[in-house]
DNA sequence: ATAGGGTTAG
């Protein structure tokens, strides 16, 4: 159309085609028409000029944008806000500042206008610079600015309210608004949900539903959906699932990848998928919601699937995808796919990113490499209190207390704040290594010295650093003297160190305490009944399976894989399915000779049903995680260390049977168990028997 | 002007 010679563009013609460009994003089309323009002599047109920063912006290509702002001969409010709007599109708080001191100032001044406030306030906004968006606001209201009816200013003022925490404001606004439209309904609702106060939220969702269908809209339902999420409140979600329907608008991208995430993390997994499957269109973030789904509920074999099926598709991952999907690596303890998707994110230019570095330092702490985990520590361009906290957890899990206390100091050092799950971290290192005093000590000076009220899981890890540590009696007391109920995670904490020091009768008294208050989860059937056991009393044992199984709690089996050149080989207790058994089971059978001859005898109190002594012994002898070595023992040369990771914690009878094994097959062996890493050498392990 | 997926603890 731009060629025909009878009709040439003019000046009324260009900013219209660069419009859609800009929409379009499409740089290649919009630089051909720049040229075309500067051939027909509007290079320093108002409206053209404009039109080119606005899609130059859009495409985030500023230089060129600010070429074209620098030559224009004069500049109005328009020109002015397009390269506002523009750095605040890309989140450049600076430029953006910067761009509105200069409007003001020379002799061809120019005031900021309701554009001006409405691209300024969602940078203030995200910067929580409540100050400088006060005194936008009263600026506003002094130059009594107002767009169409101030619903757009309103709006943009009420959300920048809502994202600093200041909720009466942002509703003062909401209220003192003439006319609201649905994106003022969504902000405010999200507002509500982004400072965690869910039941207003759902009050002022109702309000809007109150007033007719007319302002419903995905945005809203999202919100809606996230505080579901959070609450685990099933039942509403369900109820906006179906409000979506009835209105139409099911199949909005949003809605659908809002409803997915609210599915997974109920632990829905499967309708999540089928609601997936139904979806029309998908996008990254769809994909991304399946993968965190798919490793929330502990399927991360089924995660690396959607994510092939993802690149298949040609969809490609972002920074989210990857921060899902490298959870996955940690779960599974697989280095090598970890190692892997670490050189994809590097491919992908996103390793300097701060939430890849956290993610990826996890995995290789998880993965056995600490040593990795501290080197991307040590390089990353920038931390934040994940960053420190991943850390410090890494070093609890190696039993590496000294570590872990050392940077706790340095973090301070750094100015860096430590927050509630820092205290967790450092409180559990400190269990892992023994260090039960200075354990105690960090709890106090949290408090005292960091003003930090200790929670329910703070309360867990102190029973869990006294307990471990072989001070039962004062755990016990310690329970009583908590300020509110301690709940079943707290007990359970105790009842897991009654196990391993053998106090049947604290035990018993535990016990008790969680059937009152209902076992809640699998792990706690188990630890009961398998106290039960051991004490002999294998009625009684059976009895809580009984109700176990009643409840519906299915006891996840025992499991340890371990990954030999990158796939991995997943063996369960007494488990004769892998090819090679014959030769595993053989060299186990030997392996027993040998360090019975040392004089091991096996703990038979770690069986679960009522064998003959015999028996019970073949049953320790192959639980999953001896399995797994003594099939890293046939395949690995004698340099390499084993790893081995098990679902489960390692059973007593298995922690004193891998101390031999590293000494009679003169292995260095490294087992991560569910709670933490033990590396067994020349027959001790590192965990000092702390487990 | 609003909004969907993501990293740490037990």
């Amino acid at each position: 159309m731009l060629r025909d010679a009878r009709c040439p563009p003019n000046k009324y013609t260009f900013p219209f085609v660069l419009k859609a460009c800009s929409v379009l994003q499409d740089l290649r089309a919009g630089r051909a028409i720049h040229r075309h323009a500067a051939r027909a002599g509007l290079h320093a047109d108002l409206f053209v000029c404009t039109a080119l920063i606005d899609l130059y912006m859009k495409c985030a290509r500023f230089v060129p944008a600010a070429a074209v702002f620098h030559a224009m001969p004069a500049r109005d409010a328009v020109a002015w806000n397009a390269m506002l709007a523009g750095y605040a599109l890309h989140g450049m708080y600076h430029h953006a500042l910067e761009c509105l001191l200069r409007m003001q100032e020379g002799c061809a001044s120019l005031r900021p206008n309701a554009s001006t406030l409405v691209a300024l306030l969602p940078l203030l906004a995200q910067q929580s610079a409540l100050c400088q968006g006060k005194s936008v606001h009263a600026y506003s209201v002094r130059a009594s600015l107002h767009d169409k009816d101030g619903v757009l200013v309103g709006t943009a003022l009420l959300d920048m309210y809502a994202k600093c925490g200041e909720l009466l404001y942002a509703r003062r606004v909401f209220e003192a608004m003439p006319i609201r439209n649905d994106v003022t309904w969504s902000a405010i609702i999200g507002g509500f949900v982004v400072c965690g106060r869910m039941t207003e939220a759902f009050g002022l969702f109702k309000d809007m539903l109150a007033q007719g269908l007319g302002f419903l809209s995905p945005t809203s339902v999202a919100s809606a959906l996230r505080a579901c999420a959070s609450l685990a409140d099933l039942h509403i979600g369900k109820q906006l699932h179906v409000l979506l329907a009835k209105s139409g608008l099911h199949s909005d991208l949003t809605a659908g990848n809002s409803l997915l995430s609210m599915y997974a993390k109920a632990g829905l997994i499967d309708e999540a998928t089928a609601l997936f499957d139904e979806m029309a269109a998908k996008d990254t973030v769809s994909y991304s919601a399946l993968v965190s789904g798919y490793v929330q509920n502990g399927m991360a074999d089924a995660a690396f699937l959607v994510f092939r099926k993802m690149q298949a598709c040609n969809v490609q991952p972002d920074v989210a995808t990857m921060v899902s999907l490298i959870p996955a690596c940690a779960h599974l303890a697989a280095l090598q796919h970890g190692k892997c998707s670490h050189g994809s994110v590097i491919v992908r230019g996103m390793a300097p990113e701060t939430s890849i570095c956290n993610a990826l330092m996890d995995m290789y702490a998880k993965c056995g490499r600490i040593d990795l985990s501290r080197q991307i520590f040590d390089v990353m361009p920038a931390r934040d209190i994940v960053s420190w906290n991943t850390m410090i957890a890494g070093y609890g899990i190696h039993g590496l207390g000294k570590e872990a206390t050392a940077l706790f100091l340095d973090m301070n050092n750094h100015a860096c704040e430590p927050d509630g799950v820092t205290f967790i971290c450092l409180i559990s290192a400190c269990s892992h290594s023994g260090l039960v005093t200075e354990g105690k000590r960090w709890f106090h000076m949290m408090a005292h010295k960091y003003g930090i009220t200790p929670r329910m899981e703070h309360y867990i890890s102190m029973v869990d650093l006294l307990a471990r540590g072989g001070f039962l009696d004062e755990a016990y007391q310690f329970i009583q003297s908590m300020p509110m109920k301690a709940d079943v995670r707290v007990w359970g904490a105790l009842l897991a160190a009654c196990r391993v020091h053998k106090n049947i009768d604290l035990g018993k008294q535990v016990a008790r305490m969680i059937q009152k208050l209902g076992p809640e989860g699998t792990g706690n059937f188990v630890l009961l009944s398998n106290m039960f056991s051991a004490a002999g009393r294998f009625d009684e044992a059976a009895e809580v399976r009984i109700i176990q199984k009643e409840k519906g709690f299915k006891k996840s089996p025992g499991c340890s894989w371990i990954e030999i050149n990158g796939s991995l080989h997943a063996f369960i207790g007494g488990d004769r399915s892998h090819p090679r058994s014959p030769e595993i089971y053989q060299e186990l059978d030997n392996i027993l000779v040998d360090i019975n001859k040392l004089g091991y005898q096996a703990d038979t109190s770690f069986v679960l049903q009522d064998l003959e002594e015999e028996e019970k012994e073949k049953a320790l002898l192959y639980h999953s995680e001896k399995l797994a070595i003594a099939f890293g023992v046939l395949t690995l040369s004698e340099d390499k260390t084993i790893f081995v990771t098990k679902n489960l914690r390692v059973c007593g009878d298995c922690h004193t049977v891998i101390k031999y094994m590293s000494l009679v097959r003169r292995r260095d062996i490294i087992v991560r168990d569910a709670n933490r890493f033990h590396h067994f050498k020349n027959g001790q392990c590192s965990c000092g028997d702390f487990w």
